[in-house]
RNA sequence: GGUCCCAUCGUCUAGCGGUUAGGACACCGGCCUUUCACGUCGGUAACAGGGGUUCAAGUCCCCUUGGGAUCACCA
C-alpha cells in the first residue's frame, strides 16, 4: 500500500480513443500496483465543446476496459468557484494580473513578431500596467518569471529543462470569467492530491508553466511521466483514416476487452519477451520504468492476433453471452438451435473476432441455407448420394452422440462402403454447413444432434437428386 | 521559425560496454490434417549517418539527418 494518487483527465469532446485509453490504463495499472488511488476527472472547462454524450462514451469505454476509478468522476465545470478563488488569491499576491489586450491586438503582435523572426510570445504590455481602465473587457494572466530555468525529472523521458524566457504569461481566466486548462489542471491536481501525473507527451511543453503555478500556489509539484504518442501506419498521429480509433468501435467489431488491454499496454511497455498478460499479471508486473520513450505505431494485425488468442482460450459460456448481440444483428435467435456454448467451442479456434464467430455460427441456426455453388458442384454429386444415404441410416440408429461415437459410426459406414473419409467427408461438410470451411464434421454433428444432421443429409441427397 | 521530445527487423520490442543482436505480429516455406483453422518446425528481415570516449559501443558523449510535439481567451 502507498498513498500514490493518479488520475485520468479526459476532455469530453469525443469518444474514448485508443491513445486516451492507454494513458488511462497506465495510470490505473500504477495505482493498482502500488495500492494507491485512481481518480477520474472530466475536463470540461470548454463548455462549448463538451457534451454529455462524450462523457457517457468515455465512462462506457472505461467500464468496458475494466478500468474502475476510486474517486470521481469529478467535473471541472462544477468547480469554477474553486478556480476563481485561486485566481483571486494569485491576483491579490501580485502573481497574476489583469490584461486588457484584445484578441486582435495580440494577433497582430504575434504576426509582427513572426515576421521579424522573433518568438510569438506575449509581450507583457499589461504586466506592469499602472492603472486599470474601467469598463474594458479583460483576462487574467499568470505572472511567470522571465529568467531562470524550470526543470523536472520525467519518469519516462528523463530530465527536461526549459529556459523561463521561453515561456510567457499565459491566460488563466478568460474574458467571460471562466478558467483555462493550464490553470484548472494545476488547481485540480494540487487540491486532489495527485502525486503522479501520467499523460501524453504532447503535454511536455505545458509542464514548465504548470510547475511554475504549483510553486506560485505553494503546492508540491507532482511527479510527471509523459507517455509517447500512438501513431498510424504512416507514422503520422493516429486518426480516423488509419481505421477505428474509438475503443468502443473495437467492441462493436468483435474485440474482447482483455485483448485491447493487452495490446495497448504492450504498445510502449514491455516485460522481457512476454506478450500475453492477464489483468493480474499486469498489475503485478507493470512499471513506468519499462515504458519506452519513442512513439509507437498502432498495429491492427497484432491486436487481431491477441484477440484471436483470447477467443481461443476464453470461457465458452462467457463468449456465448458476448456473441448473442452479434447473432441478433444477423437475425438469429440461438434459442432455436444447438447449445450456444457448444457451438462456440467449435468456433473458437477459427474466429479472430466475435464478428467472425457470429458469421461462422449462422449455419447452426438455419436449415434453409443455400449451398456454396462451387462446393456443391464439386461435392454434392450423384456419386456421393448413396454414401450420404448410408450415413443417414447409420446415424439414425446412433446412440452415442459424442465425437468419438460419431467417428466410430463414420468409420463403420465407410468400411461397409469400402471408401475413405475423403470421399464422403467434404460432401457431409457441405450438406451440414453449406460450404467447405467449417469446424470438424464430427464436432458439427455433435453440436447439431443426430436428428438435425440426418435432416440436413437428406436435404442434400434430395438436392443431388434434383440436380 | 523558436522550444521540447524521439531514433534496433515492415510493425511492437529485448538489450542497460564484450550477444552468432533475442522474442512477438505480419510475411514465406515444411509438417500435421476430413475443409478452414489450431498447433508445430524452419526461413527472410534491424542497430539512420558521422565523429569522439574506451582494450572493447546497439549500449556513453557530440554533431548531422530524419520523424514528431508544441507555440490559442482548446484541452
Amino acid at each position: 500500500m502507498s498513498d500514490v494518487r493518479l488520475r485520468f483527465a479526459p476532455s469530453p469532446t469525443g469518444y474514448l480513443h485508443v491513445g486516451g485509453a492507454r494513458t488511462a490504463l497506465f495510470n490505473w495499472l500504477l495505482a493498482r500496483k502500488q495500492g494507491g488511488k485512481f481518480i477520474l476527472r472530466i475536463e470540461d472547462t470548454d463548455v462549448a465543446r463538451s457534451t454529455q454524450e462524450s462523457v457517457d462514451a468515455i465512462l462506457e469505454g472505461m467500464t468496458w476496459l475494466g478500468l474502475d476509478w476510486d474517486e470521481g468522476p469529478f467535473f471541472q465545470s462544477e468547480r469554477f468557484p474553486v478556480y476563481l478563488e485561486f485566481v483571486e488569491k494569485l491576483v491579490a499576491e501580485g502573481k497574476a494580473y489583469r490584461c486588457y489586450c484584445t484578441t486582435e491586438e495580440l494577433e497582430a503582435k504575434r504576426e509582427q513578431a513572426m515576421k521579424e523572426g522573433r518568438k510569438p510570445k506575449y509581450d507583457g504590455t499589461c504586466r506592469n500596467r499602472a492603472e486599470e481602465p474601467a469598463g474594458r473587457p479583460s483576462v487574467i494572466r499568470f505572472r511567470a518569471p522571465e529568467t531562470g530555468v524550470t526543470a523536472f525529472d520525467d519518469l519516462i523521458k528523463g530530465r527536461i529543462a526549459f529556459a523561463n524566457e521561453e515561456l510567457d504569461d499565459l491566460i488563466i481566466q478568460r474574458t467571460d470569467g471562466t478558467p483555462t486548462y493550464n490553470f484548472t489542471v494545476v488547481i485540480d491536481d494540487a487540491t486532489m492530491g495527485v502525486t503522479t501525473v501520467i499523460r501524453g507527451d504532447d503535454h511536455i511543453n505545458n509542464t514548465p508553466r504548470q510547475i511554475l503555478m504549483y510553486e506560485a500556489l505553494g503546492y508540491p509539484v507532482p511527479i510527471f511521466a509523459h507517455v509517447p504518442m500512438i501513431l498510424g501506419s504512416d507514422k503520422a498521429r493516429l486518426s480516423k483514416r488509419h481505421g477505428a480509433t474509438s475503443v468502443m468501435a473495437y467492441r462493436d467489431m468483435g474485440y474482447l476487452p482483455e485483448a485491447m488491454v493487452n495490446y495497448l499496454v504492450r504498445l510502449g511497455w514491455s516485460f522481457g519477451d512476454e506478450e500475453i498478460f492477464s489483468r493480474e499479471e499486469l498489475i503485478q508486473k507493470f512499471s513506468i520504468e519499462n515504458v519506452g520513450r519513442s512513439a509507437g505505431v498502432f498495429n491492427p494485425d497484432k491486436l487481431l492476433w491477441l484477440n484471436h488468442h483470447y477467443i481461443k482460450s476464453g470461457d465458452p459460456e462467457r463468449l456465448a453471452e458476448l456473441l448473442k448481440p452479434f447473432l441478433k444483428e444477423r437475425g438469429i435467435d440461438p434459442a432455436t438451435g444447438p447449445s450456444l456454448p457448444v457451438v462456440v467451442k467449435t468456433l473458437q479456434e477459427r474466429s479472430r473476432t466475435m464478428l467472425e464467430m457470429a458469421d461462422g455460427a449462422i449455419f447452426y441456426y438455419r436449415d434453409d441455407f443455400a449451398y456454396d455453388e462451387q462446393a456443391a458442384a464439386k461435392h454434392l454429386v450423384p456419386a456421393t448420394a448413396p454414401l450420404l444415404a448410408a450415413l443417414v441410416t447409420k446415424l439414425e440408429s446412433l446412440v452415442d452422440v459424442t465425437q468419438a461415437g460419431i467417428e466410430a459410426a463414420f468409420k463403420e459406414s465407410m468400411a461397409e462402403q469400402g471408401i475413405k473419409l475423403g470421399q464422403v467427408g467434404p460432401a457431409v461438410r457441405v450438406a451440414l454447413c453449406g460450404g467447405t470451411a467449417s469446424p470438424g464434421i464430427y464436432e458439427v454433428i455433435e453440436a447439431l444432434g443426430c436428428e438435425e444432421t440426418v435432416a440436413r443429409l437428406k436435404r442434400a441427397v434430395a438436392f443431388i437428386g434434383k440436380a
